[in-house]
DNA sequence: TTAACCATAATTGTATTCAAAATTTCCAAT
DNA sequence: ATTGGAAATTTTGAATACAATTATGGTTAA
């Protein structure tokens, strides 16, 4: 169902672990990855986590210093803001293209279903925290379908890249019932122009209905993340500069 | 003068060596990287060649495939056309950020002269391979200068690593009187409409001149690079299909 | 108390070793 | 000659060993 063949390689393995504790904030930003300890916490030899590392290195996820390793990127609030302007300029071109090559009667349907899910738990009055997160879950399922129409594969790696980058900040930042309405019109609005074949218009929409998510992070929380991102790295072999120190406390609440 | 930073790493050094030589077009599309092939040539251990190749898998030069090492990353001609979809883009953005901040009287000047150095080599009847080379050289230069005022150290970070991309390919096209006429007239329009800051309409010009090396590149030698390309890999995991047993012959011609 | 310095420990960078998988080679059978 | 298959070789995946650098901790002197 998932489409994903057998990774039996330990690398693979080592690599999907520590993304997912990155992109949960179980490694927060500036956290020193420790190669010996990444290494007992898999049950694993160095070897392969040093291949997940470099990995990650790569996308931007870490970032790394010689002979002091690696550590999780700082973001700060502007690189955010960067990133979801980035993000804003390739999404709304995979939604255009998506549109001029149109979308099928399946691909119609699957999405209207996506958005009535949405809609569902929008009209509850006081939706859970388990509610939210499924509206999420579904919010990122109608955009990825969206995309995955668009027929260009290196704008869908592009898309892929950055989208999970500023993941780890996302969870500091709540959604509101508001914006959860909003983005829910958002993405009715649209799934219509790209029904009645407005791709430019679609993209349009998309671009803007990033903007207002990124803008909506910029003004909740600024004091969380500038006081923790003191500088940009995001290019390998530049110094960074975090407080040093934090290394104790984060190994153990694992699987807790 | 490079700003570059004392890299001992060898780990490093043997990724900035791989990836020359794949653009360079020494290590061609679908080509077999064996570790302990390029662990001899540069005289060190697999393992920092391990880390070096991650990195450019991660980057997507290169392609994995589990127990069966690495590949040259194999491009069809659509890949190529889509990451020049993609590259118009997020170009096109980076002019409009840049002519939005606005440029320095210095870069202006800086861009002014490199303009003139091309165009003086445009003007030459018969130009030498050298001087064709000095021409790609200030271009991509003039285009860096651009691109590095724009702010967003993501963007600039996601065109770098966009750009390269196709390098290999772009060996195999040679460029042509008219073709640098009309390359050296498009910077002439974009760094006009720079100066007199309509930031919009130099990002067009921008998207348009990326969309003019594309169609130059699609129409030229479809043969040579579709006869290469079988299988768009471009994600982990994914089967290429290269026609296999072609190692020999390319170890010894490095260096010579 | 603080600063400096040396010793110790821990971590990274690299090489080597070993096992498992894949490729090649070679031989036999059709 | 071609095909099939098994042994041999090569190559990758992973673990371990070792060297070099960095971090730590404690002792001493001001």
């Amino acid at each position: 169902m998932d489409g994903k063949m057998e990774d039996n390689s330990l690398a693979q393995i080592a690599y999907e672990h520590i993304k997912v504790r990155i992109c949960d904030g179980q490694f927060p930003m500036g956290h020193k990855m420790s190669e010996t300890q990444l290494a007992r916490d898999t049950q694993v030899s160095r070897t392969p986590v040093r291949i997940a590392l470099a990995r990650l290195e790569a996308e931007g996820f870490l970032t790394w210093e010689a002979n002091r390793g690696y550590r999780v990127t700082v973001f700060s609030i502007e690189d955010v803001r960067a990133i979801y302007g980035v993000r804003a300029i390739l999404e709304a071109e995979a939604v255009r293209l998506s549109g001029r090559r149109g979308l099928s009667a399946v691909l119609v349907r699957e999405l209207t279903e996506l958005t009535r899910q949405m809609e569902e738990i929008v009209y509850i009055p006081d939706h859970s925290a388990e509610q939210r997160a499924w509206f999420l879950k579904m919010n990122h399922r109608f955009h990825r379908q969206i995309y995955d129409n668009c027929g260009n594969e290196f704008l869908l790696r592009q898309i892929a890249s950055t989208a999970d980058l500023p993941l780890a900040l996302r969870n500091f930042f709540s959604f509101s019932a508001e914006q959860l309405t909003e983005s829910h019109a958002a993405h009715v609005n649209i799934l219509a122009a790209l029904t009645s074949g407005e791709a430019d218009r679609a993209a349009g929409l998309m671009r803007e209905h990033i903007w207002a998510a990124r803008d909506r992070m910029s003004v909740k929380k600024t004091k969380r993340a500038g006081s923790q991102a003191r500088r940009v790295p995001m290019s390998r072999g530049k110094r960074i500069l975090v407080p040093a120190k934090e290394r104790a406390g984060i190994r153990k609440e694992s699987e807790g």
